[in-house]
DNA sequence: TGTATTTAATCTATAAAACAGAACATATAT
DNA sequence: ATATATGTTCTGTTTTATAGATTAAATACA
């Protein structure tokens, strides 16, 4: 069976799409996470991740139809399920339980 | 090279390595996982992560003296560096920034 | 019509992180 | 001495993460 816990760009990845409710794909959640951290993520490591994420059960997706847009080739739309925001808030709250046990000398004097 | 962000795990045990402050080693981080977040950690997965962190640079370690407990072998103490608590705080900004561009929707209406 | 351009997914291969548990080491108690 | 407790280190495997080349599908326009 697949892991319990969310891994690091697991993560990453579904709070990008849990910010895009039910309008996500491949290439906007790579330019997202190049504009909301400065990291730059391939494509390739994006969709690794999607498919990943599917097969859990934390997102769901389907092929979007024509765009009204330039061109280009249909869309893989992606939104994520309850059991995915489930995972994304377990995982918040169990930091934020830890964080919370850590004593002050984190916030480090000069 | 190795990677530039914190994996799952490797934030897991720096987080509990920050709450111990100087005090912390091997077994005790494994145990220390299970109370706090109910799950379990071999002491191998433990280990692995504390010679990555360390060679990372957020944590360094040396072996304590005789102990007057019981008995058993010397432990290796293990403490954070500035370099892991930066790495930390980063990791939590990232995903506090995040989280706060997510709609509400995620608090689940049943 | 057909070919260039744009947008985007999918595929292939590799490196790094996570995981499990056996083996080994070093104390003390008796 | 040797049993017991405490703890690290070692070996091997699976899962995640990463990169970028390739393929696909849509529109524009000559």
């Amino acid at each position: 069976m697949f892991k319990e816990y969310l891994g690091e760009f697991e993560e990453l990845v579904l709070l990008i799409i849990a910010k895009h409710e039910d309008q996500s794909y491949g290439l906007l959640i790579c330019d997202e996470i190049h504009e909301e951290t400065g990291r730059r993520a391939t494509i390739g490591a994006v969709h690794a991740t999607v498919v990943r994420l599917e097969k859990k059960g934390l997102i769901e997706t389907d092929m979007g139809g024509a765009t009204n847009e330039r061109g280009g080739r249909r869309k893989r739309l992606i939104r994520i399920t309850d059991a995915g925001k489930q995972s994304l808030l377990k995982s918040r709250d169990m930091k934020v339980n830890l964080w919370q046990k850590i004593p002050d000398l984190m916030i480090s004097k000069t």
